[in-house]
DNA sequence: AGTACATCTTGAAGCGGTTCAATCAAGAAT
DNA sequence: ATTCTTGATTGAACCGCTTCAAGATGTACT
């Protein structure tokens, strides 16, 4: 027995009506005489017919009307990071609003990722993540469809969100000055893709590949320099951000033992500085301050809360979905705001200078 | 200037070939003489082809090679929650592997779940989070494709996947018994889609439309009952389970002062028990005894570890979108355990019996 | 009765590809 | 020189649906 499958024409058919009607008979039933409506119905209801095929709808439609978001981490990873989580709420958010569909596009190897990316059924593609020269925007450009790039300048063809990563992480830095810090140590995310962590020297430094991370470090060594302190001469500890984020709060810490002040890039980073140094018995403020980056939920709710670099996470969201909906591909940039809460003070007075 | 959308056929005519040859150019290369080839390569590239669209292939192919999840929270929520990322992380590894797409399709409104769900490009689906009477299994089934239901058994024609809820939920409570609890509480899932939270009473614990809840409660009540205790006489409260599950969590405590255990229905509602309880300085374990359910990743992290009913979630995900991606449509049950940890232990001397 | 106007319905043309049977060219075998 | 193979290319038929111009049917008005 093989299985029939039922197609609008056969519908048509058993109905004695045209196809162009019984077309119209599910998508405008109000421009269809009544009569015809039932008889139609009751047709596919006999025949089991699905309803029309999105399919063919597709094809002749042209438009999807879904997105695809292409996450270079396994999918798994991606949804354990908080900022990811706030921003596919922004996303999601619109696609809601709009009806439009959402596909997740995982990348994890670059071979299934060009696969995934020509051949994902989506009107545009919103790229999360991406090193800098990474070849996901390649695809996607090639792929012709919009496409907006996050944290990322991809070039004048595409659609491309920014905030002032600089700007914050001075504030970030500037904030700790205030209070009478001298002695810091960053824990940075990841400088290149490699998978290496722990205390990085100049060259890696240097040698960055990601346009955030690049960004940050630039404006910690703004402010520091500004007031004389050489980025040189201040523990860089590099980490993973994800669970490992623990193995990075443990380095850092054994790594500058004397710093008073911790600048974590992200507050998944300084979430897990908090936690050790809890396990250690270093009391935060009062023994330690710890800033963050993003302002992800979780940070206002930790205790202390977390001192953070706030950046619109689900509005990004937002905008880049919205962007894709409508074909637009502007080039948006949005602030950071430092926000001050209770994992930071100044140092201890023996410590001080 | 229009969009001038170059097509297939375009480049097979700028290239001298026939459209079939152009077509094998892209998708059989090898079988295609490397001059030709070139040829199409050449004229593609000047005419600024995308290459082949996957919406005409589609049509063609019939298979579209990605499942949809179907989720009736939005989707901010949806992956707020534990359970849900840890599903979707099975979901994802057998994706990645089959190189398969993944759809997201919310259902907050009935209305637009309807569209969604008739519209979606997809192989097939997965439902999640089903109340009992679910207008999405009806409206799954009418789209004639494979669905998988999970925790919930919507009839032979689909898949299904379950697991021993009751089970489980009779370890919890049995576990607690054995150690000498005798004044119980209980903080329950939703038990009607009405969004009231709150001491529940008899009549309303009998109107539970979620599967998962009412089996769960089940699973308390005959151990309890078999130990001599009543359900009727145990203080039920019913929450959220979400952010908002904090509130659950006092009211519980509110509720039922004099409880040694709290039987959680699950790690986030356990979890919030915790924390509320540090709030009020009673000790856990030493003090109250809780014991969540699923065994979530952040149970065996949480401090203390929280003793709970593990079940195979991510297996579940792995296994839910197998059987989409390969058509089936069996039943699988699975089974629960209990994972003893630190937030249980006998209750205090005095409050013994 | 004749004309004008609504209201449906029909038939056919795509939408962008893939595939398959048939054709063709060229070298191998007889 | 003729027949067989083998391998590459072509042409046309779909895939399932929507849309649109053109035709048909019926109603209202003069």
């Amino acid at each position: 027995m093989m299985k029939p499958v039922v197609r609008l024409a056969d519908v048509a058919r058993a109905a004695g009506v045209s196809q162009g009607t019984a077309s119209n008979a599910f998508n405008r039933p109000d421009i269809v005489r009544p009569e015809l409506r039932a008889k139609v119905e009751a047709a596919a209801l006999s025949l089991g017919y699905a309803g029309p095929d999105p399919k063919g709808r597709l094809l002749r439609a042209g438009k999807v009307h879904a997105l695809g978001v292409v996450v270079n981490n396994s999918l798994g990873y991606f949804f354990n990071d908080p900022f990811n989580r706030e921003f596919m709420r922004g996303v999601a958010a619109v696609c809601d609003a709009e009806g439009a569909g959402l596909s997740l596009i995982a990348s994890h190897d670059q071979k299934s990722a060009a696969w995934s990316i020509e051949s994902a059924v989506v009107d545009g593609f919103i790229l999360q993540c991406l090193e800098g020269g990474n070849r996901l925007v390649e695809l996607a450009r090639k792929r012709r469809l919009p496409f907006v790039a996050v944290d990322l300048y991809p070039g004048t063809d595409a659609g491309s969100i920014i905030v002032d990563e600089r700007g914050g992480a001075q504030a970030a830095a500037e904030h700790l000055l205030g209070l009478g810090h001298r002695r810091f140590a960053i824990l940075t995310l990841p400088l290149i893709d490699d998978g290496r962590t722990g205390p990085v020297d100049r060259s890696r430094r240097d040698a960055t590949q990601y346009n955030t991370t690049r960004e940050r470090l630039a404006g910690y060594a703004e402010a520091l320099s500004a007031a004389g302190i050489a980025i040189d001469s201040v523990p860089i500890v590099e980490s993973l951000n994800d669970r490992r984020a623990e193995e990075g709060a443990r380095m850092v810490l054994d790594a500058a033992p004397e710093a008073t002040a911790i600048l974590a890039m992200s507050d998944v980073l300084a979430l897990a500085v908090l936690a050790e140094a809890v396990r250690r018995g270093r009391r935060v403020p009062q023994h330690l301050s710890v800033v963050g980056f993003d302002d992800v939920p979780e940070a206002a709710a930790s205790r202390p809360a977390l001192t953070t670099v706030h950046q619109p996470i689900m509005e990004k969201g937002r905008i880049a979905a919205g962007m894709i909906l409508s074909g637009a591909t502007e080039r948006v940039a949005l602030r950071t705001a430092l926000a001050v809460r209770d994992s930071t003070a100044p140092p201890p007075e023996t410590l001080r200078r």
